[in-house]
RNA sequence: GGGCGCGUAGCUCAGUGGGAGAGCACUCGCCUUACAAGCGAGGGGUCGCAGGUUCGAAACCUGCCGCGCCCA
């Protein structure tokens, strides 16, 4: 193109013939970093937009699932961002109490100490040593991946101020009556030797034995962990059971122990399971622990914190699972054993952190009444101040907290925030506020252990933004706009964050959404897992694909609440996707395509033109319309199809003989080519941030898309003239085409054909755009068709192939679209004479079914006709 | 055992009452002056099974089969 009439900007880049991720990422995002467009003020008048983000472990590293999840955060806040709202999206971690212990301890142990060698205050200093490792890495990827978080604001859970927030709500709490000290049954791991709450424990079925065991002539119970007989104080039977009645009050004597345990009654006991009888151990069973409680029994703890019998007796010293099969025995050399069933599936309890099976262990714990809490945060979601997105999840929600337990939040471990409870020499129990003097003197100790990490992790909306001091930041940015989290931590957090940030917020929910996706997996939906080696890294993908295709692949699969399956396959499109765009941009810089002045409109405009418009116009709508919605997959569909099929496949080539032809129609092009571009990029940008920013510059001349104004659609303005002109044109188009490809012609083959019918289907200004699309030539004066299409309503191409057609498979193509023209009538015709149909169908169904008749039957009319003047 | 969800093209998924769709994969033809990371054309599905509701069902109801997740 070496006559650029009207070249608006002389300085126009000129682009490689590929988009090289590599060369843009890192520079554009040191750029937007410095620029501060990341930034948020609590002085603009801009309404604000706050996301926070779910806090990562400090010990861990980003995975897929980071990605997909900060992507889809990303593509939320750059796009309210354009829209004009003061957009915070706020960075940081979390401590990551028992993983990151352990990471530490095992690091200690690798050198041969233990964190009791260094003490509890050296171990600490060490742990914070690994944080500020750990937690560079993590900051690095949220890097790469273009996060457009405010750097400025990043926070931990850890922080004096964040800790702040922990001692002053656990305080409150405590003075509140919510927070109390309890000897009950929790989940213990003899391994992290801490106790768990409920939902740090995973149960899975695996393979056990039910042993049968005989106490006496009329007592026999059935169990699958034998080694707890050893701390049985009971024996239970149903009430109403006819068999037993008569034992209740009773006695039976341990055998092993030769302690005399008593015989209970308890309606918990299910008659139909085993022998209808059950041996009670209240400390090592949680459901025998209420039996003990309903019915007085003393509680014998057998097991040391190790899983380590402590019973005294020859199973002392043994090791849980060694004690199992060694009490089996013994109990089978008395003859005892009366049936054994191995394996025997039923769900064990492991530790979410190391898969220890976990024990059930009497211990004095702090406990959080959540009944009131739990209440509140399920009311917020049920009277609608908080939507759960998709909203069938908030089955899911319900059924958590409306049913919520107490909550054991002490961890007996040294990472983490310590509990500010003081205890004095005689028994005195002070909770100390986080400006108050911890009492002193002898005797006073603090309690030693720590909280559990989703204490200090659901504070977080309000935390971070520096509760409890009233600041700006809170009164700004709280509550948060939208919290996006797998549908998989809606227990461990979402529901915490919500009973906490209603209860220290003054009921004042800490989002307005809930917006839940799903889970990554791999290409055959499989989960991702290092045992079975489907694990990709998205840094290695960045390196590979770029951070755009690989957030573009996320968002594309990310419909609301439903699994994510990627593939490096699909990452590789959406590398393509991207690499077109930045062709079609080339394309467009090198036909002087600018944004410069107004779009031209109305009359100026040529119907091609009209078109890309009224398609551009309802693509807005309808990314709008879905990214409220948090459709990200559909957004991202219906942008891929504007963009590749719209744009590149019909307006680009569309104008393309108009931009050859140069003078006024060619300039209008430019610009409308141009701002179809400059529309598009926006769009895209919350979504592909790098290559959008590096095209949308390139081809505007402006700074940055970042701050672009958001595209909006005002009223209707669909043109439906111009796009049935062209989706005629379209049709017209690619019969030609078919029938080409049928023949065999060679795609640069010249042809000459007469076309007809044109203008009885408006499109006769179009037929040197046809010619030139589909190369077909005037028909001279030798002109001898040698086969005519019948193609959208009244348009015939008659094509002169020099005698060198293919009739058979002319034929067979014919063949084949007379049989769909057949059924298409035929199903017309079988409804329209159905009376029942014409009678109780709806007046535009039953004229639509008639159109679509009379459409078939001229088809069918026009098909046969052709097949018949073929040649035989 | 209780609850929730899913079953649509080879793969992964959209589609919630009115002509079965997308991406990738596949077949054929093309280095066409933006792009071979591309262009053009095409093939491919008794919508898990069986009943029912309806003028009309992939969609709504019932049952069954298979798979997954959560909880106990």
């Amino acid at each position: 193109m070496t006559e650029r009439l009207d070249a608006h900007r002389t300085d126009a880049p000129t682009l490689s013939a590929q988009y090289q991720p590599g060369d843009v990422e890192q520079r554009r995002y040191e750029q937007w970093v410095a620029a501060g467009y990341f930034r948020a003020s609590t002085d603009s008048e801009k309404p604000p937009f706050t996301i926070v983000i779910p806090p990562p472990n400090v010990t861990g590293s980003l995975h897929m699932g980071h990605a997909f999840e900060h992507t889809l955060m990303d593509a939320l806040t750059r796009r309210k961002r354009m829209q004009g709202y003061e957009a915070l999206w706020l960075p940081g971690m979390d401590h990551a109490g028992i993983a990151t212990q352990n990471v530490v301890e095992r690091q200690l142990a690798a050198e041969g100490l233990s964190r009791h060698d260094l003490g509890r205050e050296r171990f600490v200093e060490r742990v914070w040593q690994w944080k500020a490792e750990s937690g560079g890495r993590i900051l690095g990827q949220m890097r790469r991946l273009g996060d457009s978080v405010d750097w400025d604001r990043e926070r931990f859970t850890m922080d004096e101020g964040l800790s702040r927030a922990v001692q002053t709500i656990f305080k409150k709490l405590f003075d509140d009556g919510l927070i109390y000290r309890a000897e009950r049954i929790i989940n213990w791991c003899p391994r992290c030797l801490t106790a768990l709450s409920d939902i740090e424990v995973e149960h899975t079925d695996d393979d056990g034995e039910l042993v049968s065991i005989r106490y006496s002539d009329d007592v026999v119970v059935a169990t699958t962990r034998a080694e707890t007989m050893l701390g049985d104080t009971a024996v239970a039977v149903h009430p109403d059971d006819e068999r037993y009645k008569h034992l209740i009050g009773t006695e039976v004597e341990l055998p092993l122990t030769g302690r005399r345990i008593p015989i209970v009654g308890d309606e918990h006991v299910d008659p139909s399971f085993g022998t209808g009888m059950v041996k009670v151990t209240p400390a090592h069973d949680p459901n025998d622990f209420e039996i003990g409680q309903r019915h007085d029994l003393p509680s014998l703890t057998i097991m040391d914190e190790r899983g380590v019998i402590t019973a005294h007796g020859p199973f002392q010293g043994l090791d849980r699972f060694e004690a199992r099969p060694a009490i089996v025995a013994a109990l089978r050399e008395q003859g005892r054993i009366v049936a054994e069933k191995r394996p025997y599936v039923h769900a064990v309890g492991h530790c979410s952190r190391c898969r220890t099976t976990v024990e059930p262990r009497l211990s004095l714990q702090w406990f959080i009444n959540t009944s009131p809490l739990a209440k509140a945060a399920g009311d917020a979601v049920r009277d609608g101040r908080v939507r759960i997105e998709p909203a069938d999840m908030a089955k899911r929600y319900f059924a958590w907290v409306d049913n919520m337990h107490d909550w054991c939040i002490s961890r007996q471990l040294w990472w983490g925030h310590r509990i500010p409870v003081w205890y004095g020499p005689d028994g005195e129990v002070v909770c100390v506020g986080p400006d108050e003097q911890p009492p002193t003197g002898d005797g006073w100790h603090q309690d030693e252990d720590v909280l559990d990490t989703w204490f200090s992790s659901g504070l977080w909306p309000f935390s971070t933004l520096g509760w409890p001091e009233q600041t700006a930041d809170l009164a700004k940015f709280y509550p948060t706009s939208v919290l996006v989290t797998g549908y998989d931590i809606l227990f461990f957090w979402v529901a915490r964050m919500m009973m906490f940030g209603l209860y220290a917020m003054d009921g004042r929910p800490p989002f307005d959404v809930i917006a839940l996706h799903g889970m990554v997996r791999d290409q055959f939906g499989k989960k991702m897992s290092k045992t079975f080696g489907n694990v990709v890294d998205p840094l290695d993908w960045i390196d590979r694909f770029g951070a755009d295709a690989t957030r573009f692949t996320l968002a594309r699969g990310a419909n609301p609440g439903q699994d994510v399956p990627v593939s490096e396959e699909w990452c590789q499109g959406s590398r393509n996707f991207c690499n077109k765009l930045w062709n079609a941009t080339r394309f467009a810089l090198m036909n002087g395509a600018h944004c410069t002045g107004p779009v031209p409109a109305g009359a100026q405009l040529s119907t091609v033109d009209r078109w890309i418009l009224s398609r551009l116009a309802s693509t807005v709508a309808e990314v709008n319309e879905l990214f409220e919605a948090y459709e990200f997959a559909k957004v991202c569909d219906v942008l891929y199809h504007f963009a590749w099929d719209d744009v590149c496949d019909w307006y680009v080539e569309l104008s393309k003989p108009v931009l050859a032809g140069g003078g006024e129609q060619a300039e209008v092009s430019r610009r409308v080519l141009g701002h179809v571009l400059d529309q598009l990029l926006r769009l895209l940008h919350p979504v592909i941030p790098f290559v959008t920013e590096e095209l949308w510059t390139a081809l505007t001349g402006q700074d940055t898309v970042l701050t672009a104004a958001w595209p909006t659609v005002a009223g209707e303005q669909a043109d439906t003239a111009a796009e049935a002109e062209i989706a005629t044109l379209q049709t017209v188009v690619t019969e030609i085409r078919r029938f080409r490809s049928d023949q065999g012609l060679r795609p640069a083959q010249r042809v000459a054909a007469r076309l007809d019918g044109l203008t009885g289907a408006g499109i006769a200004a179009h037929k040197p755009l046809i010619r030139s699309l589909v190369r077909l030539d005037e028909a001279g004066d030798d002109f001898q068709a040698s086969a005519t299409l019948a193609v959208a309503g009244a348009v015939s191409v008659a094509l002169d192939t020099r005698g060198s057609i293919d009739v058979a498979a002319e034929r067979a193509r014919l063949t084949k679209d007379r049989a769909a023209a057949e059924k298409e009538a035929a199903q017309a015709r079988a409804k329209l004479d159905n009376p029942a149909f014409l009678g109780k169908a709806p007046e535009p169904v039953v004229a639509k079914i008639r159109e679509r008749l009379a459409t078939a039957e001229a088809d069918l009319a026009r098909i046969t006709a052709a097949l018949e003047a073929l040649p035989s």
